[in-house]
DNA sequence: AGCACGCCGACT
DNA sequence: GTCGGCGTGCTC
């Protein structure tokens, strides 16, 4: 078949390109999108290659439809970056490339209006000197016109719209009379033209200590793949750092991009009005963008276009951004890189911090890597030297010190006699108090939401569970209900044992809710406000809940993880850390380094400016060694006996995982499945350097009726695993028997 | 993934 | 007699 052809990548799971005839007007070329017929119904796809044959027989091969002309192309490197995701996490490239773009431009019929040329108009001289004199006093929405474009020199066709509804007539009128002059500019084009930036005022920027200055130096001075990792203390200005190293980069090179990666939607306001700010002077305002899933569908395209066409010079956002088009990619930043929620948990499912790795190197260009409590896999590379370490061992803040951080023994207490009140201990209640009076704010962080994890028949033992999940549900107290946390199954509470038919049932354990009701009466006159998923669901935007604990409003904070994340509160000098002990003794390797990340950076929300801040965990278990560690603040003490740990079990990061689960109308399907997958496994050639484990249920094993199960492969070679795994896939999808099954690599929860 | 086709149980 | 369940197979 001779002619012209193109080889596109569709989302759909098969790891193949499809050939189409290609007869438009416009050349095609790699990395252009197009829409073509797949199937019954028309879908949007990449071109990854044109050839002048096809091996496909000319019956099946389809003409493409539509091309996405007036969209630069993506670049070779953004498909070899695709590319190599789809690689390594076992997927196809189309299932990685497409949805990386925004859903916009997946839709050929939002094309025209995404892509339009910009449209400028622009004072002529003669404009200037007889506008707006040659109006009629009275027209006072045709002077506002004219005293905006001789204020700007230029008005776009949106910006002239917003200032009256038929602006783009009068506009075109005022060229025939030679007043105005129309300006076409194609899509991306503009991008060449430097808009500088008005002149402002100097903007407030801080000192540097002495460890900041050397890590901005460190990272000034690389050249090529410079891999860092910023561990610097809560409060220590790693984002002053990077807000340094990014100025210092547009200042050598006036059209580099950075990206700016936070771990959550949270993050992104607080990270761009500081970013806006810094920048103000030096950026236009459109050249910071950001980019996460908060964003409605057009705004998301355009500030993926401003990326992809270079006119966004600093791209912030969460993981998804990691996979954004930046042609002139040059700095890579990842703030609190040891995140979990850097990982993609469906779907395609990435690390956004090891794809930032990957890019950078691939570019030769330097990523930063900061965080308080690094994963142990990032530290474990900078211990061997292949990440440079950047330490900022000092709060920045001046006066600001470290948290003092207390265990109080629950054992003792009890032994002791002494008061507790649902499971408020004494002590902990006395330093509310005290805070109290001195008009301070006190934070009390545990991770369980909901009233009561559950509800409980003391005469039968019964237990309320999710008729679809093998889970207890949660008892919400001020819906009156009882919700499963895995399904959302919703029910009213039984007046009675549903077993045994006993009246007394009883809330067991304590969750947010009912920690919120305890503090109102164990700190009488305390305002309490609680955050999490529930109160910020309902209430709007955590946002607004926040503003209100800065403005003083609130004098105790009680809530889950999201409010351990980033907050500055300035009158906090207490945290309270209830129910941490649970994790100590997880099934799950990971499960210590989790919470001793998350207790530092509770721990880091005390006493930010000049207040002297206290850390109060209550536990049964005062002499474990992780509660050591964080009483002494030591980070480096911890990680060092976590990796020699790992070493010593063989787990990550000495050794390389995959996980493959399955779901299935039974657990036994599951669990078969599993079997015979292991089975195929093993007939691989070269899977002697693999090994799998037993199929086992998941902790859950049961959600929505689904029963799951998983079977975990791994390998000291990385490279090993990864062929196996390629290999591994056709077995995979020959076998029958289950609802659906995936392949994760890099698992986190295991 | 979608979306067809195709072959077996309860109903207007 | 059909409507519709989901198993199987294909998409340039």
């Amino acid at each position: 078949m001779t002619g012209q052809y193109v080889r596109v990548a569709l989302d759909h799971p098969l790891d193949a390109l499809y050939d189409y005839r290609y007869g438009l007007d416009s050349a095609p070329a790699p990395g252009m999108l197009v829409r073509v017929p797949f199937g019954r119904r028309d879908v949007v796809g990449l071109i990854c290659e044109v050839n002048a044959h096809s091996d496909v027989p000319a019956n099946k091969i389809r003409d493409v439809s539509a091309v996405c002309a007036a969209c630069p192309p993506l670049s070779a490197q953004w498909l070899a970056l695709a590319g190599f995701a789809a690689d390594y996490y076992q997927r196809g490239l189309g299932e990685v490339a497409l949805p990386a773009l925004p859903q916009a431009l997946r839709d050929p019929s939002r094309w025209a209006r995404l892509l339009a040329p910009e449209e400028r108009y622009r004072l002529s001289p003669q404009g200037r000197a007889a506008l707006p004199d040659a109006l009629p006093a009275r027209a006072q929405a045709l002077r506002r016109l004219a005293q905006a474009l001789s204020g700007a020199g230029e008005l776009d066709v949106a910006a002239a719209r917003a200032l009256h509804p038929k602006a783009i007539a009068t506009l075109e009128a005022w060229c025939e009379a030679g007043w105005v002059e129309h300006e076409r500019i194609e899509f991306g084009a503009a991008a060449s033209a430097a808009h500088s930036a008005a002149p402002t005022a100097a903007v407030d920027v801080p000192r540097l200590s002495d460890e900041q200055a050397d890590a901005v130096e460190a990272i000034g001075a690389a050249s090529g793949f410079a891999p860092f990792l910023l561990h610097g203390v809560t409060g220590s200005g790693k984002t002053e750092v990077y807000l340094r190293a990014l100025a210092a980069l547009l200042e050598r090179d006036p059209g580099a991009q950075a990206l700016v990666l936070v771990p959550e939607i949270n993050l992104t306001p607080q990270f761009e009005a500081a970013f806006r700010t810094r920048f103000a002077a030096t950026l236009a305002d459109e050249a910071i963008v950001t980019l996460h899933s908060g964003l409605a569908e057009g705004e998301r395209a355009r500030n993926w276009l401003a990326a992809h066409t270079g006119r966004a010079r600093i791209v912030l956002g969460t993981r998804l951004a990691v996979l954004a088009s930046l042609p002139r990619l040059a700095m890579l930043v990842v703030d609190e890189e040891h995140d979990p929620a850097y990982k993609q948990q469906e779907g395609l499912r990435y690390s956004a911090r090891d794809l930032a790795v990957w890019r950078a190197k691939q570019l030769g260009v330097p990523v930063v890597l900061g965080s308080a409590t690094p994963s142990l896999e990032s530290w474990w590379q900078a211990e061997q030297g292949r990440y440079t370490r950047l330490t900022l061992a000092r709060r920045a803040i001046a006066d600001a010190v470290l948290p003092t951080v207390k265990l109080i023994d629950l054992e003792e207490e009890r032994r002791r006699g002494r008061a507790s009140f649902e499971g408020l201990s004494g002590p902990l209640v006395a330093a509310m108090k005290a805070r109290l009076e001195r008009g301070e704010q006190s934070l009390v962080f545990l991770n369980r939401r909901g009233y009561a994890p559950t509800l409980a028949c003391d005469a039968c033992g019964w237990v309320a569970g999710c008729p679809r999940c093998s889970a207890y549900v949660v008892l919400h107290k001020p819906e009156r209900g009882l919700r499963c946390h895995h399904c959302g199954w919703e029910s009213r509470i039984p007046r009675s044992c549903p077993e045994c038919g006993n009246v007394d049932i009883a809330p067991m354990g304590r969750g947010t809710q009912r920690i919120e009701e305890a503090l109102a009466s164990a700190v009488p006159g305390a305002r309490v406000l609680r955050i999490d998923a529930d109160s910020t669901r309902r209430k709007g935007s955590a946002q607004a809940l926040f503003s209100d604990v800065h403005a003083g409003e609130v004098d105790i904070l009680v809530g889950t993880q999201m409010i351990a994340k980033g907050h500055d509160f300035q009158r906090v000098s207490l945290v309270g850390v209830l129910n941490a002990d649970n994790a100590l003794f997880s099934h799950d390797f990971r499960a210590s380094e989790r919470l001793f990340a998350q207790l530092m950076q509770v721990s880091g929300r005390a006493g930010r400016a000049g207040l002297a801040g206290e850390v109060l965990v209550q536990t049964r278990y005062p002499r474990h060694a992780l509660y050591h560690a964080l009483a002494r603040q030591d980070y480096v003490g911890f990680a060092n006996t976590q990796i020699a740990e790992r070493r010593d079990a063989h787990l990550p990061p000495f050794v390389y995982q995959a996980l493959l689960r399955a779901e299935g109308r039974t657990l036994e399907a599951a669990l078969t499945f599993l079997a015979q997958a292991a089975e195929a496994l093993a007939a691989i050639p070269g899977a002697e350097r693999v090994m799998a484990y037993d199929a086992v249920p998941l902790t859950i094993v049961k959600v929505m009726n689904v029963h799951r199960a998983q079977l975990l492969v791994e390998s000291q070679s990385r490279a090993a695993l990864q062929a196996t795994l390629r290999a591994w896939q056709p077995a995979l999808r020959a076998l029958r028997g289950v609802l659906r099954w995936n392949l994760e690599v890099d698992p986190l929860d295991i």
